[in-house]
DNA sequence: AATACATTTTGATATTTTTCACAAAGTTAT
DNA sequence: ATAACTTTGTGAAAAATATCAAAATGTATT
């Protein structure tokens, strides 16, 4: 193992839950045994990468051989700390928040929704997923008492600080926000921005480029 | 304006549309001038960089004096292609997709959800948000008569890569993907992967080594 | 047992991206 | 009109990231 100090760039922890995935497919079809090369054919990257980015954490493989799929899993699980099983809480149950609570990947992957907030009184008091709906005020009640410290923000830009700060206040320790502006939170606590503007913008820019009819 | 054959990096496209998002906000506010300070204290990003972006498109700015917001917005548009209003399909009204569909900030940059697919008897001839849900299998007729380019993918995994092969063969010229699987597309389609599982699990791994009790 | 082959690990190199620093150009104050 | 600010645009430097190449190690073959 390496040096804890040295800091890994983000692009190779966002590269770390790709070979994740592609692993355990791989394990799914009965192989064992993969290299950088096959599993680099996979996922679309090249093996070098891959093998660069895993010799930051130890050494994983076998030379002359490749990686045992299972401990590749197991280690890079540990890695990501997938092997902890988060307690998380989605706030704003929207069509948004409603869909990333039936989404059956996150549990998979380690992640448990162990509540939801939103204020619709139409809505509270229900649950979603099998999974309560608690009114946004019973937050600071909820979240340490389940032990809550991922919460996911998936209300309107406008109330989307406010709700951070109550998460933070409530012991919060990491935010997945998918409001489209930018949140201030303290250091210590870990956020992570999804902007699904950005994908169809990107394509957007491409087809311009591509497709006739524009000076761009 | 600069010479169009030099490749402007991924990570500079995806920062347009920050700029754009927030010009806009900024411009509602009723600023009609904004400095490349300010706005990269809005957005969390230094201005060098802000300006470095928009000299590879052009020389937008007016020194000692700022950006014009309404101008800046116009150009950054053009620059994405969002001028054009995009028709687009979303295949596969599960709750992703249902909440996709009705996910407003979509239309105000120009996108326009032209048609949804799915294969579900139960829902196929409804509508979701006032856009009707046809039967995959109508996706040959329906693409090239509504015009739409673009195809967000959000059915299951095994049934993606099928999906892209229909709409690209229907003569979708991009493609959104939230399938947690890689797609083969031909290199003049656009393809963007949205991967829910980074951005969750890249909050696992800080928060396993910010907070106690493991070896990493 | 020796040779050929496969594959990882890793230091070195190349490339890409960001930051720095300053000239150029515009504005404001005296 | 001049001087003092302000802010952009951009070449140069620095930093970060990815690729290359070869040593190390293990496996398969003769």
């Amino acid at each position: 193992m390496k040096d804890q100090h040295i800091v890994i760039s983000k692009a190779t922890i966002d590269r770390l839950p790709l070979y994740f995935r592609t692993l355990r497919n791989v394990q799914e079809e009965g192989l064992e045994i993969i290299s950088s090369e096959e599993l680099g054919r996979r996922i679309g990257i090249t093996p070098e990468q891959i093998r660069k980015d895993l010799s930051l954490f130890g050494e994983f493989g076998k030379k002359g051989v490749g990686y045992y799929v299972r401990d590749l899993i197991r280690n890079i699980g540990e890695i990501l700390g997938l092997h902890r099983n988060w307690n998380i809480a989605i706030v704003g149950v929207g069509h948004l928040g409603w869909a990333l609570a039936n989404y059956q990947n996150f549990s998979s992957l380690g992640f448990n929704l162990a509540a939801t907030f939103d204020v619709d009184p139409g809505i509270v008091g229900a649950r979603v997923n099998d999974v309560p709906i608690y009114h946004l005020d019973e937050m600071e009640r909820v979240i340490p008492e389940k032990h809550i410290v991922i919460g996911v923000i998936t209300v309107p830009a406008e109330f989307a600080q406010q709700v951070a700060n109550r998460l933070i206040k409530a012991g919060i320790r990491g935010i997945w926000n998918f409001a489209p502006i930018k949140l201030n939170v303290p250091d210590d606590v870990k956020l992570v921005n999804e902007d699904l503007s950005i994908g169809l913008s990107s394509i957007s820019y491409y087809l311009s480029r591509q497709l006739p009819g524009d000076k761009y």
